[in-house]
DNA sequence: GTATAAATGATATATAATAACATGACAAGA
DNA sequence: TCTTGTCATGTTATTATATATCATTTATAC
């Protein structure tokens, strides 16, 4: 499960190394901006998660993180991972329990994630401040939202060109 | 974890008795004509979720199994729920890694979930066949929507009323 | 009645997540 | 400088969630 990724965070090709280290610097510098502590841990499950570019469970995480000499206790990881999370760095596939770095880092979103049931590629969209049916029900029962997460399962556009493997 | 509900399943008072009997006697219909087996662990598992009416876990269903007389062993859960959900009779709640009755079965529908993060108490709302911006995502980059998973969290009316315990 | 498929029983194990407590690093104030 | 508080990490153990596998039984089809 260490294996380099089957298919990007979006589904298109693109320029990953510069696409890693932009994103950690981009998270450095924020970091630095809002007194946050990027410590060793947590910037590699970043830079795992930016590297892999697909949705990672905790402990493929550790495994990784014990391959690069870190702790491999299931709380490193999981600390790391709360903090990426809150800080917007990585977001939580719910339908995977698993996590993948986020797409959009600063800008203040809620995320829509389409996940490819094949070969667990991930994309991230944005999700519109406008829940539709969902914020009209809420308002009508007196609920109040405070977090969505919105999840679609299916095929990506590459597993959908080479149907059988 | 055995003990009857904090708050309804939509977020307010009804006939509970009739309503769980009426939904057992229509998903025995529904299976009658699917030609589908509504087994009695299938059934008892399905009646538990309308009782208590609010999501479970899977391992606190398989302790309602236990004292009901049934096997307790993890499968006989997970494959009871399985069948139900797969037939559309109850819901995973990824979020909560837990199960719902669905609220409304027959209806062919893509749920969406209110989840109340004080009290556990889930709603259900239709979800509508739009899925606006994620749809329009999904289009343009070539993604197969198959199904999705709609949850928003925050606080049910009646936990907002009490805003303290 | 026998063959087939579907469901269940049972054991084991994999995977995911958290509790609890000790230790270390570092900065602010006495 | 000492000490105190906070944040992060190390470590062990445990709890919670989920699946694999294989044997056995039950239902249905022929």
């Amino acid at each position: 499960m260490t294996s380099s990724p089957a298919t990007p965070l979006g589904f298109e090709a693109h320029d990953h190394a510069a696409c890693v280290s932009g994103a950690l610097e981009a998270a450095e510098a924020r970091c630095a901006a809002e007194g946050l502590r990027l410590t060793p841990v947590r910037r590699k499950v970043l830079e795992l998660l930016l590297r892999e570019h697909r949705a990672l469970g905790a402990y493929a995480i550790l495994d990784l993180l014990r391959d690069a000499g870190f702790g491999s206790q299931p709380p490193v990881a999981y600390r790391a991972l709360d903090f990426l999370a809150e800080h917007g760095f990585v977001h939580k596939i719910e339908r995977l329990n698993a996590f993948v770095a986020c797409a959009h880092p600063n800008e203040r979103h809620s995320p829509a994630f389409m996940i490819c049931r094949l070969c667990d590629a991930v994309a991230e969209a944005q999700s519109g401040p406008t829940r539709g049916a969902l914020g009209a029900a809420a308002q009508a029962a007196g609920f109040e939202i405070e977090k969505t997460v919105l999840e679609a399962e299916g095929v990506c556009p590459a597993c959908k060109d080479k149907p059988r493997v």
